[in-house]
Formats: structure tokens, C-alpha cells, sequence
DNA sequence: ATGAAAGCGCTAACAG
DNA sequence: CTGTTAGCGCTTTCAT
């Protein structure tokens, strides 16, 4: 199918040497000296040819491929996924590392795609980006010591390799400017149960016990996370009733309907109510007024994810035990005072 | 630093037949018959021992590398880019290929991390999703018989395999729409120069030709497209004009912008103005007024690409010169009547 | 300083 | 129906 392509051989033969040469100088061995004309005519002869390494047969030699797996429960075209991406690729990019992405994630951890993948060589260690790990999952991993990361804002329960973080400062800062400026009626919009939520909804309610503030329980508005339902159910909710002088929103889709509901109903962001979003997408910008969003370290947390992963992926399980916490941040915009 | 797996070896010492045999029967080889016995020997075999085959030296032998390159030239964290790479997906997985991003694209073809990955064997073929392709690229590609599609809105001149899109009878659509509420006074807003945007523009003028309506060009807006000052252009071309009835936007971005701008100035979007958006993202259906969009067919462009892309892996150059064409859709909203 | 040769795990003639 | 065997292209010990 593929015409025959270059091989090392060649390279040896054009060159008038041994394949080993061809390896010794190509790979910059340095444990073997290379008397330099040879070096040089070895470098010649792989130009004149066109040559490249086989990869897959220096992987398959060095029993190694030279990338990771990227594994996401989100949906692709997600932007917090997308961007925490970006983030991983900086970091592989630099090692000559290739990202693979792994789809079929089954309901057995056995047969998902990133686990036969790694035993079939074709990745040397998984990232979990925004993907809720399960117990069995992980002990699954740590049981064959499958060098892996977790990235995602929630702190995943006994993993061992993860990058988490923290809004909490974040949304108190949020919410001290609120304060500063008269602002102390803030209620919160989203879910108050689960996992990912409940960081967010403690989160508030850390904030506000900082800021010395009530949460008065009239101002809480339970609100489910279905795309098509939500824009209803802020209407069921805040149809009606004596608005907060400001909402923290769960989400990015509770945030965006919520503005909807307020330029809806001739609700003046932030005059009448503040609005202040929990997550990162690049649409808070473009809308009228602008959405003011506590975000999450999205690029680092990739950065800092991948470059955990290399350093189990060269000194094995045992380094670095410790999580690592990433802080979130306070982006003011037109939505909030 | 991997421990030793087990290999197809084990397997054949294990149900007492030969490596060959385990071949056979675990890669399914129509063209040999197995005793059904042995053949459950081996499976019971391979599963006692957890064994998964070596990908990277199957794929040394088969001179493949099943997996296929994918390079763009968006932001990642780009909706279009993302979308497409789902349908990619969705064709991949159907064949057990993966995905492997290309990231470095130098300036010249030659060093492209894409070009050295086919030649080192670690992908099979290579997708260029919103990427505009180099006339020489192009020709460096076809003259090395390297399997490409490129994958793109806009027609890419020269490249024998793409997949590329028509939104001429959709805008006209959109247009007719508009023209059955009485509404003949449309503008254009956005850039007027360029490939991908003269398609766009183009496509506007042919539409308001078949309906038989004027292009006035007292309502033609040209903006630049670069994000921070979008806002700032489309102030300076709207304030203190009258406006049109109905505003195509050349754009995602620019359509959130005229709509920030009408929801900051109070002009009512349709009763005052209709708009009308170009582009695709998840974000139009969650302002007020949602804004009515002509869209790509995203999904649809990555699925067909990547199947063109497996006609040309298995068929070589010659299958299937014509290029792939999709039409855009018509999805109206709250914004335009 | 360089070469010969072994072998990574797999597949596919070919032989039986 | 199954086994023997020859590589795929590379790296690396061990000789020289």
C-alpha cells in the first residue's frame, strides 16, 4: 500500500557505514563517540535520501509510543475541555510527545479504548480531562500502575495523580465587591447536589460566610442541568418574586439564561441585579452587558497535568503524591457592580 | 520501565499451539479455517493471561499505523473545528483508527509535524479541518501521493480531496424568509475581502439577487474580524445611522457584537431590526433575543471527509476526484422574522 | 570508533 | 487445519 520508503539501512549503505552508525549519530547516542566525518556522512547520506525514522519501529524497539491518551466524559466541542487541551499539547509538545484521543470509553473499565490502548502500547500514560473517575476505575489503574492524571476542578476521591482546584477565594473576592458596593442580598441558581455542584454551591456559601453575609434560603434557586429545560425552570423560579440584588450562577448555560431572562423581562444587569457566572466560556464577552464569571485555570491545569503525567511516566508511582490545586479567578465585567 | 507483558507467545505456549495460530484466530483470518476447538483454546488462552496485542508491532508489520493526523489552523477551542472532529471521530471509531493531533506546522511544508509523522509511520493519513491549505502544500502532498482531505467552508483551490460547502441556497432561503414578512431592506455587516469571507458575502449578494431585492450599499458595514475591537467598528458603523430592516452579519462573533449593540442601544431586535448570523455555535440559542444563524454542517463535513479520507488510504490516488459538497442550513430564531 | 548480530511482537507465505 | 519461518526497521550489546 505505503511504496517502500526509506529505511536506515539505505541511509547506512548511501553512507558507507553500519545501520548501528546510522542509529549511533542519528540518535545522538552519547554514550558512543563518532569520529566526525563519519558523523557527517551519515547526516549527508539521510538528507540526500530523504530519510526518516520508522517511529513505530523505534517505539516498538524502545517498547514505548511517545504519547498519552486523552480521555473526556464532556463533550468534545466543550470549551473548558478544549482549552485545558491546549494547555496538555504545550506541555507534550515540547517532549515530542503525540496526543491520542481515546473515545469509547466502555462501562467496564476493561474494555474502554484508553485502557487497551495502553496495554497495546499505542499510549504510555492517560489524561482524564473534566471526567469523573470511578472508585473501581481508579483502583484499577493504581493495581497496574497505569501512569495517569486526573484534570478536572473537582477533587477526584483517592486519586492518587490529580490536579484539582479551588474557587473558593475566587468567588469570595467576587462577592466582597459585591459587598463593597452595598450589594449583600446574593442568592445562588443552580444545583445543589452532586459532586461538580456542590464545589460550586459551597463554594458560595463559603463566600458569603466570609463576607459575613446571609444566605437567605428564598434567594436559592434550585435549577436542573438539561440544556433544554433550563431557560423554563428560571422562569418557574424567578417569575414573580422580589428579586435578589444579585445571582451567582452555577454554570455557564444557567448564567446565559439567566441574562436571557433578565433582557427577557426588562430586568436591568447589573441596575436591578447583579449577575456573576461560575465557569469559563469566551461568549461572557459578547453579550449585552458582558457576563462577569469566576473562572477556572483551564490552560494550567492542563500545563501542569501533563508535566505531572511525564514525571510518572519516567520515575514510575511513588513521586508526587500531592495533588496539585489551581486557583480560580474573579473576571469582573458589565454584569456585576 | 514497562514490565514485561505478556505476548502472543505466552498465548500459543498457553493453549499448546503456535504463535502463528494465535494469529489466526485472534485477528479473525478469513483466509485460514481453525478447528473450533483450538480456536477456543486459544481464546480461553488469551483471556486466562489478560493478553492485548502489541498495536505498534502489528502495525510494524502491517506498515500502518491506524491512526490519521489531524491539523487545523483554528484555535482548538474553536466550535467549527471541534463539531467537525466529532464526525471525524465518528467515522474513526467505526474502523478502530485513532486521532492523532498535529500541532507544529512550520512554515515550511517539509517541517511540518504532520509531514514527519507520515513519514515516521505514526499516522496514515492527514485531515486539514479549517485550515487553509498552501498551494504548494498541496502540491507537495500530491506529488508524494500522501492521503489528504482537506476539510473547509471554502473550496480549496487545486486540492484534489476536500469536502467544502455551498450556503448559497440556504442564505437565499433566509432571505425569502424575510422578504415574505415585507422586510427587502437587508444589510451586510462584516468583511468584504478575503477567500472565506467573499464566499459569505457573495453568497449574500446571490441571495438577494434571486430574490430579487437591492443591494444597497448605504447598508454594507465592512468590519474587521479581530475580536477586541469588533464592538468598537460596529459602533462606529451604526451610531446615529437608520438602519435596515434586517442585518446579515458576516459571523458568530460579529452577530453577538450587533446584537450586543442592539440590546446596549435599546433597538429591538426583530421588531426594529432582524438579524441574521452566519456561522454556527452553541451559544445563539441562549441570548434574548437567540439569534437566528445559517449554519455549516459541521458534524456532516467531518464524517464525510474522513470517509473520503479511507477511500484514498485504501485505494490510493485516483479514487474519487470530485469534491465533496454540503450544503448549509437555515436555522431561524428569535432574531429575524 | 565502528560493525555484526540479536531480537522487540507480530503476520503471512509456505509447507506439511 | 496448523506449524515453521522469515522478516518489518530499529536499537544496542558485544566484539573488534
Amino acid at each position: 500500500m505505503k511504496d517502500r520508503r526509506v529505511s536506515s539501512k539505505d541511509v547506512a549503505r548511501e553512507a558507507g557505514v553500519s545501520q548501528a552508525t546510522v542509529s549511533y549519530v542519528l540518535n545522538n547516542n552519547p554514550n558512543v563517540k563518532i569520529r566526525p566525518e563519519t558523523r557527517q556522512a551519515v547526516i549527508d547520506a539521510a538528507r540526500r535520501l530523504n530519510y526518516h525514522v520508522d517511529f513505530i519501529a523505534r517505539n516498538m524497539r524502545l517498547r514505548k509510543s511517545a504519547s498519552v491518551g486523552i480521555v473526556t466524559d464532556a463533550d468534545m466541542s466543550n470549551f473548558p475541555f478544549v482549552r485545558a487541551l491546549e494547555g496538555i499539547k504545550a506541555s507534550l509538545v515540547e517532549r515530542n510527545y503525540s496526543v491520542v484521543m481515546c473515545f469509547g470509553t466502555g462501562s467496564d473499565i476493561q474494555d474502554a479504548e484508553y485502557i487497551k490502548y495502553y496495554f497495546s502500547n499505542l499510549i504510555d500514560g492517560i489524561i482524564f480531562v473534566m471526567r469523573d473517575l470511578k472508585q473501581e476505575d481508579v483502583k484499577y489503574l493504581e493495581k497496574n500502575q497505569i501512569p495517569y492524571v486526573s484534570i478536572n476542578g473537582n477533587a477526584q476521591p483517592n486519586a492518587r495523580y490529580q490536579v484539582k482546584t479551588d474557587m473558593r477565594q475566587a468567588v469570595t473576592l467576587a462577592i466582597a465587591q459585591l459587598k463593597a458596593k452595598g450589594i449583600t442580598n446574593v442568592g445562588y441558581l443552580g444545583q445543589f447536589a452532586g459532586n461538580e455542584k456542590s464545589m460550586r454551591f459551597s463554594a458560595y456559601r463559603y463566600a458569603m460566610r466570609e463576607n459575613k453575609l446571609r444566605v437567605a434560603s428564598r434567594h436559592l434557586y434550585p435549577i436542573n442541568d438539561n440544556e433544554n429545560l433550563i431557560f423554563d425552570e428560571i422562569c418557574g423560579q424567578l417569575d414573580g418574586i422580589e428579586l435578589p440584588q444579585a445571582i451567582v450562577c452555577d454554570n455557564v448555560n444557567m448564567g446565559f439564561y439567566t441574562l436571557r431572562y433578565m433582557n427577557k423581562n426588562g430586568i436591568r444587569v447589573p441596575e436591578d441585579v447583579s449577575l456573576i457566572q461560575l465557569g469559563t466560556t469566551e461568549f461572557s464577552r459578547r453579550t449585552y452587558p458582558t457576563i462577569s464569571a469566576v473562572e477556572a485555570p483551564l490552560y494550567n491545569m492542563g500545563l501542569r497535568g501533563s508535566e505531572l503525567l511525564f514525571d510518572i511516566m519516567d520515575y514510575g508511582y511513588g513521586v508526587h503524591g500531592d495533588p496539585i490545586v489551581l486557583q480560580w479567578q474573579y473576571n469582573q465585567r458589565e454584569s456585576s457592580w
